[in-house]
DNA sequence: TCAATTGCGTAATGCTATAACGTGTGCGAT
DNA sequence: ATCGCACACGTTATAGCATTACGCAATTGA
């Protein structure tokens, strides 16, 4: 899914999540836009739908936030799944790829004939900085 | 971390996963157990907590619910990371470990020197059975 | 006996996400 | 033109998930 124009709403949510140094939750994004407009969760969770359905965004599903995407011109989805490393002390979150992981989970599913939709791999943990 | 003798509440919750055919919410929980004295949500995250602490439990981060251990008799934590696979139309999970993967997503921490604490891989989409 | 730990019960609160309603705007088909 | 449709948007209310805070009781072990 290639991302057209963002809309007003599409385009402030996007900046938040871009120039955030970490994941934002749905609700921390609200409150940095109240100034703009914002006023209902919705009017965030609506422009996130769309962001995702863009890959330009990503959804962390373990701690519920979400962080815009670190390769912006590579299409994400076209790489196979994406997975996250996740400092739980700084916040920092590392996004990567690796091939391997989804040849093995790939084999998995199709020996169990499983169609697989979306796949999750997060690694909660502390960074380099924060663990030394 | 071994299950020491469960406490009534632990074994009440434990015994409602174990009897369900697919993973549950806490609130889901709390509603099976009103007739065993169930009156708050915290009765039944103080016990999955446990659960979770002792392995017999786990927890399905991407919806948010809870399952009981399919490897009972083995230690889950002692084979590495816990994968699943989710149906989202039917509910069932299948629980697998593959060292490979756990390999290749030691092998990148190594090379971050990211110290992982927890790490999560879920796959949702369509069993066998749904699939067809 | 005293202190520390653990489990339990209850009420209140906070965080995350969606349902349901209506409005306005752009745009192609008739 | 104007009708119908798709889409974004705004607002209110509600649903669903999880924790904080307080107090009590039983257990353990010094
Ligand atoms: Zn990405
Ligand atoms: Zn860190
Ligand atoms: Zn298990
Ligand atoms: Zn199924």
């Amino acid at each position: 899914m290639n991302a057209p124009q963002l809309t007003k709403n599409q385009a402030l949510v996007f900046d938040v999540l871009a120039k955030a140094d970490g994941p934002l939750s749905a609700y921390t994004i609200l409150d940095k836009l109240r100034d703009y407009g914002f006023r209902a969760p919705l009017q965030v969770y609506r422009a996130l739908d769309k962001l995702l359905e863009y890959g330009v965004v990503h959804r962390l599903e373990s701690i519920n936030s979400f962080v815009a995407c670190a390769h912006p011109n590579e299409n994400c989805h076209s790489h196979g799944t994406v997975a996250f490393a996740i400092c739980e002390s700084c916040g920092h979150v590392i996004e990567f790829h690796d091939h391997e992981v989804d040849h093995r989970l790939a084999n998995w599913t199709r020996g169990k004939k499983f169609k697989a939709e979306k796949t999750t791999i997060e690694i909660r943990g502390l960074c380099e900085t924060c663990a030394a």
